[in-house]
DNA sequence: TTATGCGCTACAGATACTGTAGCGTCAAGA
DNA sequence: TCTTGACGCTACAGTATCTGTAGCGCATAA
């Protein structure tokens, strides 16, 4: 028998980042909502026609997370969204130089 | 009609780095390297003892895009790699603000 | 020759995702 | 009052992917 004294239940913020957009298209998604609102349709367009099942799981997630909201424009970012979206850009120039490899 | 006139296979390297580390356990594992090098089972228990099929394939994979290597200290970042690392660091801290909300 | 530790593989069962069809709602037009 | 179309989203069967367990092949050491 294993006495677990760790501090409560492991859940820091970091490590339920990382299991949501650890999922298939969670990070597309970010990238495609940057700097514009689509709606669902055209946010399952813009991923490569993902299926609508998954595509409407993501959005759950990043909703229920305070990533993502929806109104009359379609789906964007949250203010936290916003923040996350910012990182996914600069991820986009270093995987330029990247590329160069 | 549309006229596509777009730069050819769209093989943009921020959809190949979205690609991988979209997988599930691609993040966690760059994250668990940071600042440390791990062996093979080392990773698999830091990482919920991921399943060995799973941990290889990514390893693989992150191997051959040049962001981890394989040495007599174990797993660990290249120096893409640690470009790389150094964001989720960044992501680490902006997350616990986030987990406050 | 055994023992231990390493990276890694095999394989069956479980889980997650895909692709297609279409539902329920609403708003505009005939 | 009926269509028509656009919206978010769901159902469901088929497929791809991941899991958990066992253990292989190799090396080093006792």
């Amino acid at each position: 028998m294993v006495i677990k004294c760790e501090e409560q239940t492991e859940q820091r913020p970091i490590m339920q980042l990382l299991d949501v957009l650890g999922q298939r298209w969670t990070l597309r998604i970010l990238w495609e909502l940057r700097g514009q609102r689509l709606n669902f349709r055209e946010l399952r367009e813009s991923c490569d026609n993902v299926s609508p099942t998954s595509l409407n799981q993501r959005l759950k997630e990043l909703r229920s997370l305070d990533l993502v909201d929806l109104n009359e424009q379609g789906y964007g970012y949250t203010s936290w969204g916003e923040e996350l979206g910012e990182r996914l850009i600069e991820l986009t120039a270093w995987s330029e130089r990247w590329g160069e490899r």
